[in-house]
DNA sequence: GCAAAAGTTATGACGGAGGTAAAGTTAGAA
DNA sequence: TTCTAACTTTACCTCCGTCATAACTTTTGC
């Protein structure tokens, strides 16, 4: 799911005025990939990649308000991820298990969301600035989203202290394992290494954790 | 303590450029906070700082290489606060129970590091994404700087997963109640009214988190 | 005590990101 | 076919952050 809530239309319009748009927008997302891989974030700029999708360079900014946007994809996907699997919990978990549960899962499925990303672009987030910023942004939005859905799960409001806290718990698990993946990502590990890893290490750090919120938001 | 190191000297050497130097770093910083609380940060240019100084462009992005640095001072104390006040623990005493101290007495004394920064300044970095995302930053700063207090404290590598997972925990409770206090001051809520409000609310963050690390990292 | 050298500071000029306005072009409707 | 609305393009602008250059202060050699 990308930024837009556009793209969660079924492409019914009308087709080729919106398929051109799609071509188009994923021409411009291909060509920045394979830049920012090839030379990195900082080092590619917005006028390389309109000539290299040949359109204008506000044809990119006008897709792409700005320049992160090109980079990081499946925003959406991301920042609701822990408040999905919280509200989707089963009957009698708690969220503390939900979020256990999810993260192992997504570990064993080598989950892009999860850190799984591949070396070159893992190099190209932690290398930019601008990209390790945005990154802090969507953990902090993500932690927010769950503490939504906790204050709601447990009937409380937003603005409480308690589910507040308990989202910056579990966001923060979450948030260190993804790190962890990025570093062994960047140690040269491979994929299946790195999930027989994570997995002990999530059961650990969710061990630590356990005594606190085992029962908190129990459905 | 400032961003550079040259500060911490005590001014001994030769006085003639150094004092200049302090003067008219001071004055810079002086102007560029009049403006960002007058109009906001975003709407201030460097060019009307500069100008209000009474000096060049550049000696103002010389002084202060990124526009952040002109806002956020105290950087390097905010960066250490978590990790020194674990490092001066009392024998006997746990992490938990170091880091509950030291931010009840924080918010006791309304210390601005805690949070307590006046509604304008407040208002100036919420309203503000680039300040927000260097505020960020910070916050991630410090809960690594830590991690490498833990791992220190604990006898273990700071590349392991606990030391790492506790830093999260223990600086995410801090981090919430950061926020906490921006909010109340941006609610129009005084110093006295939010040290009282906090007292209550920490001391709850703190129990839901009591019982995963009350004995962690213990002197 | 003086002059040259060395290091530091301020200055003007440049590249890139992001935004606005207006004109050209193309898809879809009457 | 013609009109309307949208998307793309072009040109221009502001502002941040960096590069090479000029001016100054302190230090060093004589």
């Amino acid at each position: 799911m990308d930024i837009e809530s556009s793209t969660t239309t079924d492409s019914a319009a009308t087709g080729l005025r919106e398929a051109k748009k799609r071509e188009t927008r994923q021409l411009i997302s291909d060509r920045a990939t394979e830049l920012f891989m090839a030379q990195g974030f900082e080092r590619t700029t917005i006028a390389e990649i309109a000539d290299a999708a040949r359109v204008a360079k506000k044809t990119v900014t006008n897709y792409f308000p700005r320049k992160e946007d090109l980079a990081l994809d499946h925003q959406d996907e991301f920042v609701t991820g822990l408040a999905r699997a919280v509200a989707a919990r089963e009957p009698g978990e708690s969220a503390f298990v939900a979020l256990r549960r999810a993260l192992l899962s997504a570990v064993a499925a080598q989950d892009p969301v999860a850190g799984f990303a591949g070396p070159e672009f893992t190099r190209m987030i932690v290398e930019s600035p601008t990209l390790s910023a945005c990154l802090r942004g969507l953990h902090d939005q993500r932690e927010e989203a769950l503490a939504i859905a906790l204050a709601a799960a447990t009937g409380t409001s937003a603005a409480d202290i308690t589910p507040r806290t308990a989202a910056s718990l579990l966001a923060g698990v979450h948030r260190v394992l993804f790190h962890r993946i990025l570093d062994l990502t960047l140690a040269g590990h491979g994929g299946k290494e790195i999930a027989a890893i994570l997995e002990a290490e999530a059961t650990r750090a969710f061990a630590l954790l356990e005594p606190a919120l085992a029962d908190y938001a129990r459905a």
